[in-house]
RNA sequence: UGCCGAAUGGUGUAAUGGCAGCACAAGCGGCUCUGACCCGCUUAGUCUAGGUUCGAGUCCUAGUUCGGCAACCA
């Protein structure tokens, strides 16, 4: 999977077109995220955008944490998404930045637009002002502070910031057009009183920016080029241009594509806090949550993320993705990337009855089919074995792969056997298999060359290894579980998302590092849990091998 | 019913006035010491109506449908 496999699109477009007319010279981009909770998968489509664009354009992307409401933010979020970014493999360098920084700045600039006559001192509560707005048919009124004198405003402005009045006493609005169609237009706030510590300056303000003033100030004073957001920001852009006009500063311009969307996925962030707090999931780095800690305790890599982004594109228009989409790709990127390792989930004892009691070979198994370069490993053989429950079955149709009385199977790199006997207990399960096997089959071919059609996998019982595997499926049990106005989210919540087994592995799986993943071969991909131990071995199942029809 | 935006197979996208292509999904077949991977084949698309043009998915006009916008959130 190419480093940078950003390809083109309406945006990248616009840029062409800048740089070879001259009206940019260079691309600079920024990652704006609010330290107000974890990322997730859509986020990344976002980042991709940012840094990637600014990487194939050899240009630089700045993280900058839009700290602008205290009350929504929280220290805790900003490792975090420092964490998560790195992960998916984009370096700010040097181009850390805080909204909070230019906090003054931005007190400077409200009051040169007061100046000009273009802002105002507002006294209307919430609700009187959206009178005043009025509806997007009818054209508002013009707020009592409108005619204020600037004298005033100067003075009621300072004697806000002093904190000489309540929260929501005034607020600072800009002086725009009482009558636009665009509401975002009429009169907008740009400053409130807000009288909270804030995790980066303290108790220095009681008075903040709101978004549509502070972010584009952000862009201007970073000289962000190309601003990308999302779609429900196309209506504030003209409010993002008036700002940067009035105050004649450097011009950055605002692009917006839409979001990423996934079936079987909710993204709001809201939902995702409820399944939190509600102890509907494991906490944020739950591997069923769609967030970016999440997906990394799954297994999913930061590579098939970035090729997810790269194949949904970078359109202004809303769709839907299907999830199977991104499970091809993890899958492309983990067949190609995972090394191969043979573990049972549902174990049944297998008796080789004709080989020796005490003895222990050892087979050498490649680790990657297709690439011999990742050499073999050494996996140690007995004479008791476990194996796939599915893989026996009574009077098994021909095609079944598997043991079935009478039929010769390969034991994965070791032997040829047959099933001779099956034992079974009082309700009819199959509790263990005697098999022989046909030491001449060493390696796992016969001599003779003769053909079996099934290869199974097996661990040694002796040495094989008890691990907790999660296996995890999807979270919902439909494709949009928002898409029904009668039911809540969670009412669609798979209740089998989760299921939590004891299976038996090949020894060397105990002593892999945290985050490992392994293909257990012909049944999924798994990673070794964060809490992962040798003493106590844990797996996550990231996914099931694609899916084939089963002739049982 | 104001403003802004968008419509290409089931899904996600490509095409920059010149052969509608790719991927996922679905179906059929082949290969295989993983029912994986890999390989071959098949199904299936330009929202509608006009117009410009030798030629329109692309440009123009009108319509239809869908999405977003009325926090002192971002």
């Amino acid at each position: 999977m190419s480093e940078n496999n950003q390809t083109t699109n309406f945006i990248h477009d616009i840029i062409d077109a800048d740089l070879a007319s001259g009206k940019r010279t260079e691309v600079v981009t920024r990652f704006p995220p609010e330290p107000n909770g974890y990322l997730h998968i859509g986020h990344a489509k976002a980042i991709y955008l940012d840094f990637g664009t600014a990487e194939k354009y050899n240009g630089r992307c700045h993280l900058r944490f839009d700290d602008t409401n205290p009350e929504a933010e929280d220290e805790e979020y900003v490792q975090a998404i420092r964490e998560d970014i790195k992960w998916l493999g984009y370096d700010w360098g040097e181009h850390l930045y805080w909204a909070s920084n230019y906090f003054d700045t931005m007190y400077e600039y409200a009051i040169r637009l007061i100046n000009k006559g273009k802002a105002y001192v507002c006294e209307l509560t919430k609700d009187e002002f959206k009178e005043y707005r009025s509806i997007p048919t009818e054209p508002g009124k013009e707020p009592p502070g409108r005619s204020r004198s600037i004298e005033e405003n100067l003075d009621l402005f300072e004697r806000m910031k002093k904190g000489e009045f309540e929260d929501g006493a005034y607020v600072l609005r800009a002086r725009i057009d009482m009558a636009s169609p665009n509401l975002h237009m009429r009169d907008p706030a740009i400053y409130r009183i807000k009288k909270a510590t804030h995790h980066n300056t303290g108790d220095k303000w009681c008075i903040y920016p709101m978004y549509d003033f502070a972010h584009c100030i952000e862009d201007s004073i970073e000289g962000i080029t190309y601003s990308m957001c999302t779609l429900e920001f196309e209506v504030h852009r003209p409010l993002y241009d008036w700002i940067l006009e009035e105050l004649e500063i450097f011009h950055s311009r605002q692009y917006e594509f839409s979001k990423l969307n996934l079936t079987y996925i909710v993204l709001s962030k809201r939902r995702l806090l409820q399944l939190v707090n509600e102890g509907l999931v494991d906490g944020w780095d739950d591997p069923r949550m769609p967030t970016l800690c999440g997906m990394r305790r799954r297994g999913f890599t930061p590579e098939a993320i970035k090729k997810l982004c790269a194949t949904v594109g970078c359109t202004k228009y809303e769709s839907i993705s299907e999830i199977e989409l991104f499970e091809s790709i993890v899958r492309e990127d983990l067949n190609e990337n995972s090394l191969r390792a043979m573990g049972v989930m549902d174990p049944i004892k297998v008796v080789i009855e004709n080989y020796p009691e005490d003895l222990t070979e050892e087979f050498e198994v490649p680790n990657h089919p297709q690439k011999e370069e990742l050499g073999n490993r050494k996996v140690p053989f007995s004479r008791e074995l476990w194996i796939e429950r599915t893989d026996y079955m009574d009077d098994a149709p021909n095609k079944f792969r598997g043991f079935t009385q009478g039929r010769e199977v390969r034991l994965r790199g070791a032997y040829l056997a047959v099933c001779n006997e099956v034992i079974k207990d009082a309700d009819g399960n199959v509790t263990e298999l005697r098999c022989t096997y046909d030491p001449e089959s060493k390696g796992g071919s016969a001599p003779d060359g003769r053909k079996v059609k099934s290869t199974i996998h097996w661990v040694s019982a002796k040495h094989a290894v008890d691990a907790e595997v999660r296996l995890y499926e999807r979270l919902y049990t439909v494709e949009n579980p928002l898409g029904d106005k009668e039911k809540d989210f969670k009412d669609f919540l798979n209740p089998d998302s989760l299921k939590t087994i004891t299976a038996k592995l090949e020894p060397m799986l105990a002593h892999v590092a945290p985050g490992t993943r392994f293909q257990f071969e012909r049944v999924g991909y798994f990673c070794a849990d964060l809490d992962h131990t040798p003493e106590r071995p844990l797996f996550n199942r990231t996914l099931t091998l694609r899916g084939t029809k089963n002739d049982a």
